[in-house]
RNA sequence: GGUGAUGUAGCUCAGCUGGUUAGAGCACAGGAUUCAUAAUCCUGGGGUCGAGGGUUCAAGUCCCUCUUUCACCA
């Protein structure tokens, strides 16, 4: 039976590019709309950007754009991203679009008129200069549990509390440095409260996960539990986003308004292609709706959008699929370690998205659990498994159906093919339950056999001895044969190398269920290399781009959140230091692989530094009256590898060593203990 | 701080409702092979399953305490 089903990845924020975190749950998702797809479904599988906010607001105006503009950059920016990932969006829309104007105003006439709308003067932080009421996130200042300088307002990233902004010490605007005032204003408010019971049933009824219906426990409680309180959904001007209709001056939240752009880019496909959008959405809906989300927004899904959608008159979703991080090395991803990688960037340098695709599948299993881009395992990964083993069983039997046999193949039976075809329903319970990982030890294992049935069988010998064409013919089409099959499980994570296997067998686009038909007779197009190798030198020189890019970024655009004018006080002497700011400062063991004199220079000494990267660093270092050169050569130190570049009159300076000084002598170099090797981080 | 997840060979991961000597891929070692972008095939070494307690005839698998990492707290 053919399923009608819309597919939504989370939407987002169109006020940053698309990085390799982002890309789990784009590629998770393309990979199981593929499989849906190529299995006969009709599946719609829609996004957009996230474009309103006072985030995007403030941006904008510090780019001297109109937010529209800005927006409408970063949606081309975005577009092309997941174009190149090979990411099949069905329609990749705006949230910032009449559509989503005209269904967030409705929805919100709903639950109106469904008594679920009310409102509350709430006292907020309002920042004199800017004449704007400051979110959480924009309000500074001392922590009132361990008095840590410069937090945030909704938590303490030394500490680790919670509290609100107005308990904050000395607070002051990240957007004007001013000192904030309390004042008054009406706030409207989704009456969530009312919702309980729906909620505790909807969350427990089999749309969540386990851990994740485990972790809505917390916040629905048992019957009787009053957990929940009402949603704050609007938000005064100014601000970048939906004025609310029948409230002037008021704008909706743009956590209400985001996930109505899933309906509003369905709606706006369902334009430009003449479907029925009430069938999808309407209250008794027999369609299926799947929304696939990061771990850290399952709230918003699993909380409000069900609860909006049911009390405006809607359907409600099928299932939420929530999955984990992205760590790369078994850590976050970390700008100063060159690990926070763009997409741009990627494919600048690795170039196939592919390899990516494969390596994510490689480690998705539709749990909530944190996958790891491990950089030395992702190129052993693609190459043994896509190039070694998969690839080469066309690569090693192509040439003989050329040669021998003017492209030729014969219709072929073999047990491994039987199994092969008898491993179809297995593989294709993985991938829709999207435990890709499983779908994927299950085709290498039998593209393991593919290839020890080629060895046991030894065309080559065959090949040498007269008399043994047709014996040679039967294993190179029996090979092929296995080939297409593995291309057909495949397909769903590598298509644009199944597309190229297509044109390799002249045949029309492979389908699920073409892997129990044989081929048969068929004249095959010369083979061409369809993938090579990935060198790990092609990762070494992204980590080290993305490493580059923050330095001179750093200086140029200061973070958003950081007040581009903010007069903070300077820390006293007795103020600590967070320890997310000590990491923030890339210490190493380098190791002095030369030392020389620097001509017309009092005080500086040059050195060359291992720090364990493809490339030394040069250093001027201000040793001189210290140092005789040559007795620095072969020593260990330690050097700031993330300290920015800076342009001296004898050259470029591309990190400091330490060295201990005061008015009783020194400098003297500091030393590691006997064991630290270049490159080691010091923290 | 609270809550939910998480910690299994050097690396990345499987291990269903507790049941024979804990598995795979990569890496490593030995052998075979040369059709294939040194790819492939066969064989092998390697783990007190985060720590400590407990339940049980039997625990990686259940319970308790501690601990690692991640996320959330509108």
């Amino acid at each position: 039976m053919t399923r009608k089903i819309l597919v939504t990845s989370a939407l987002p924020y169109a006020n940053g590019s698309i990085h390799l975190g982002h890309l789990v749950e784009y590629i998770q998702t393309d990979i199981w709309v593929r499989f849906l797809k190529m299995q006969g479904h009709t599946v719609h599988y829609v996004c957009a950007d996230d474009t309103h906010g006072t985030p995007i607001m403030l941006r904008a105006e510090k780019e001297g754009l109109t937010p529209e503009a800005l927006i409408e950059k970063v949606h081309a920016e975005h577009s092309q991203d997941f174009a190149e990932f090979l990411v099949q969006f069905d329609n990749y829309y705006s949230t910032n679009s009449e559509e989503n104007r005209a269904l967030s105003s409705n929805i919100y006439k709903a639950l109106k008129a469904n008594g679920k709308i009310a409102t509350k003067t709430i006292e907020q932080y309002f920042d004199p200069v800017k004449q704007m009421f400051l979110p959480d996130r924009f309000i500074k200042g001392e922590c009132p549990k361990c008095h840590a300088k410069d937090q945030y307002g909704d938590n303490c990233e030394v500490c680790g509390a919670t509290y609100s902004p107005t308990d904050l010490i000395h607070p002051f605007s990240a957007v004007s440095g001013a000192t904030p005032v309390r004042k008054e204003t009406e706030h409207y408010f989704f009456k969530l409260s009312e919702c309980a019971d729906f909620l505790r049933d909807w969350t427990r009824s089999g749309t969540l996960q386990a851990e994740a219906a485990n972790k809505m426990t917390e916040w629905v409680g048992e019957a009787g539990d009053n957990k929940l309180s009402d949603w704050d959904i609007s938000r005064d001007a100014p601000y970048f986003g939906f004025e609310i209709p029948d409230a002037p001056g008021k704008y909706f939240y743009v956590w209400l308004d985001a996930p109505i752009g899933y309906m509003a880019s369905f709606k706006n496909l369902c334009t430009k292609l003449g479907l029925d959008f009430d069938e999808y959405w309407k209250k008794d809906s027999t369609t299926e709706l799947y929304h696939f989300i990061g771990k850290d927004i399952l709230y918003f899904h699993a909380l409000f959008w069900p609860a909006t959608l049911e009390y405006s008159g809607h359907r409600t979703p099928t299932q939420v699929y929530a999955h984990g991080f992205l760590t790369v090395n078994g850590e976050k991803m970390s700008k100063s370690r060159g690990t926070f990688i763009t997409a741009r960037s990627y494919l600048e340098h690795v170039k196939n998205p592919e390899y990516l695709r494969y390596y994510y599948a490689a480690k998705l299993n539709g749990s909530m659990e944190d996958i790891d881009l491990n950089l030395e395992d992702f190129v052993a990964r693609v190459n043994s498994d896509l190039v070694g083993k998969y690839i080469n069983i066309a690569s090693r039997t192509a040439g003989f159906i050329a040669k021998k046999f003017d492209h030729h193949m014969i219709e072929t039976q073999h047990a491994v093919i039987d199994e092969m075809r008898a491993a179809t329903d297995r593989i294709a319970d993985a991938y829709a339950a999207r435990d890709f990982a499983r779908a994927l030890r299950e085709i290498m294992k039998l593209t393991d056999a593919a290839n020890a049935y080629v060895a046991e069988a030894a065309p080559w010998l065959v090949a040498k001895e007269e008399g043994r064409l047709a014996e040679l013919h039967r294993i190179c089409s029996t090979a092929l044969e296995m080939f297409r099959i593995l291309t057909i499980y495949l397909k769903p994570v590598l298509p644009h190398i199944a597309t190229s296997v297509e044109t390799f067998f002249n045949v029309a686009p492979l389908q699920w269920v073409d892997a129990q038909q044989s081929l048969g007779q068929q004249t095959i197009a010369p083979y061409h290399h369809m993938v090579t190798r990935l060198d790990v030198k092609q990762i070494d020189a992204m980590v080290e781009a993305n490493k580059a890019h923050l330095q001179t970024s750093a200086t140029a655009s200061p973070a958003l959140n950081v007040a581009p004018s903010v007069v903070t006080p300077s820390p006293a002497a007795t103020d600590y230091l967070s320890i997310e700011d000590f990491a923030k400062v890339d210490l190493r063991i380098a190791k002095i692989v030369n030392a020389q004199q620097v001509e017309g220079a009092e005080k500086l000494l040059q050195l060359t530094l291992d720090v364990g990267e493809a490339t030394t660093r040069n250093v001027f270092a201000g040793i001189k009256s210290a140092y005789d050169p040559a007795s620095l050569i072969g020593k260990t130190t330690v050097m700031v590898a993330n300290l920015a570049p800076r342009k001296m009159k004898f050259g470029l300076s591309e990190g400091m060593v330490l060295a201990a000084s005061d008015d009783r002598g020194g400098p003297f170099l500091l030393s590691p203990d006997v064991g630290a090797l270049p490159g080691m981080r010091v923290k």
